[in-house]
DNA sequence: AATAATTATCGTATCTTTACGATCAAATAA
DNA sequence: TTATTTGATCGTAAAGATACGATAATTATT
């Protein structure tokens, strides 16, 4: 991101970012659409269905994990991965606040 | 994005993930909050809110009107930006359709 | 006309992201 | 035990993002 300044922010606006930023990658959204559509969160029926490196996705996967909107399990030598609920609500709740906020510039502006 | 693979992502995950990189920075997050909350969308107020270099903002501005969240319009010497309510819209069905679809994992796994 | 104000763009340094292959660690199977 | 599967991590290359100062272009002011 280089250089960052993160900290002249609001902690509203850093969180909504880091929330928008996991989701700013067409991979990560499609593997969150397969953890949600089924239950099969195995990470190896991700890398089957995404055409991309398995280091690729595991790299996706831990991205989406460090957001906090997915958790892993291990299954014995799979790992199964699913939303995190909790956390998808709190990301709802503050990227739909902050989205329905945003209207009624009205027109006497531009 | 270092090398990209969009093309092997559906139109939709795309657009998505399109307005959500837009939405990810913690400046964007602020101008746009700025353009909501004031009526003023002049540049140089934006540049004297959020303490950023003045190359700096006009650079995260033209981010947000790439990905069509924003428009400016000249006004003299000045330049008034402020949120394209229709994409905006847009954006806002997208995202919430999205953040909303996801639910329901369930206990079953993980 | 000359100066000042306003904003975009250029050039640049640095850091981050994306992607891949290779490798490692842990669990399972042979 | 040895081999195989599974997924994370390392190393790395290429591209993008972030930030700044300097400069250019346009409009407004003097």
């Amino acid at each position: 991101m280089g250089i960052s300044k993160a900290d002249i922010f609001s902690r509203e606006d850093n969180l909504l970012a880091r929330f928008a930023k996991a989701l700013g990658h067409p991979a990560r959204i499609a593997i969150l659409r397969l953890l949600a559509q089924r239950q099969a969160c195995i990470c190896g029926d991700i890398v089957e269905e995404i055409p991309l490196a398995q280091s690729t996705i595991s790299q996706h996967l831990k991205e989406l994990k460090t957001a906090g909107l997915i958790k892993g399990e291990i299954e014995g030598a799979k790992v199964c991965y699913c939303i995190d609920e909790e956390a998808w609500e709190v990301a709802k709740a503050a990227l739909g606040t902050f989205l329905d906020s945003n209207t009624g510039c009205g027109a006497n502006c531009c």
